[in-house]
DNA sequence: TTTAAACAGTACCAATTTGGTCCTGTATAC
DNA sequence: GTATACAGGACCAAATTGGTACTGTTTAAA
């Protein structure tokens, strides 16, 4: 299974958690409160989700976070980034300059890329607004995300359906 | 960034080597020393390859392993699969029956699968073949890949150009 | 029929990574 | 001026991961 930190996991959680009325401002207490999540991992979350400018911080008394734009307009594919960096499947990344040194190993260099960018593309097709749990449909899934959803080879009986958080 | 598994990566490397050249029979050792991975670590990748039935094992003296079919008949989705189990960005799996403790945690249970069935299908669309090293084209991307990819929001500046495995 | 080549399976250890904690500094509203 | 809340960094413990070792089992070939 490909793995995606903890971390990111809780911060779709918080995120789709402020995601409800934008606008609001929620302290890193409270959210720790709300969502379960120990206060100084989400305090630490916080501050990189705001550092990638996907929230907005106030500082000083009465402060807190909001989110810097509507939940639509914020792709998981941004918030993957700004916790785990440029979405890419394996290690060494051209410009890290920790250049493998067995170059005849590297010889399929770069053809991970396929791979990295269709990945890239899946996750920019999901908004946060559409990881909202939702109990009536109050927006339909965008088309677009239904039409990358839909593949050719059927995807055998696996079926993940899976959920999200653990109790921390 | 998603992490794969360095195991992963070491199986993709070896199958693009075995793909050169199809009904291509190698022993674990012979793989070991072509590829530069550790014997122990190729011997235990290629047994799971040949129990997903990605490889075809030949026991006995003169034995070794091939590819179970063609290498344009391998998808990216399967070999992962194989080896890291279903693919899932996060860690509780209905079926798994950890279930989370907290279901008010988890009421988003699910929504992860909008993201989970994307990544599935971009992993479907690239098979072994197109991961072969190709100086001079031999075969073009297939078009589907292309339309994966082709994303509306510009994928930054990102350009991961990935490469893929380091010396062990 | 024997032998050796090669896969099959399991248990185990070490090192890295991850998640979590703590502490000190800085901005801002009241 | 003071309390509130974010900012940033150092640090530790636990869980994974990658690697090792060893003991079967199958089969081609001498």
């Amino acid at each position: 299974m490909i793995r995606l930190n903890k971390m990111t996991d809780y911060a779709v959680v918080m995120l789709t958690h402020m995601a409800g009325d934008d606008d609001r401002v929620v302290t890193a207490a409270q959210m720790a409160q709300d969502s379960g999540v120990p206060l100084p991992s989400v305090s630490k979350l916080l501050k990189q989700l705001s550092k990638a400018e996907i929230l907005t911080s106030h500082r000083g008394a009465g402060g807190g976070y909001s989110l810097a734009r509507a939940a639509g307009e914020i792709s998981v594919a941004q918030i993957v980034t700004a916790l785990e960096g440029p979405i890419a499947l394996t290690a060494c990344i051209e410009g890290t300059d920790t250049s493998c040194g067995s170059l005849p190993l590297c010889a399929m260099s770069g053809h991970w890329n396929k791979v990295n960018r269709a990945i890239q593309g899946a996750l920019e097709g999901v908004s946060l607004a559409d990881m909202i749990p939702r109990p009536f449909a109050f927006e339909p899934a965008s088309e677009e995300l239904r039409l990358k959803i839909k593949t050719d080879a059927q995807p055998t009986d696996i079926e993940p359906e899976t959920r999200t958080t653990r109790t921390p």
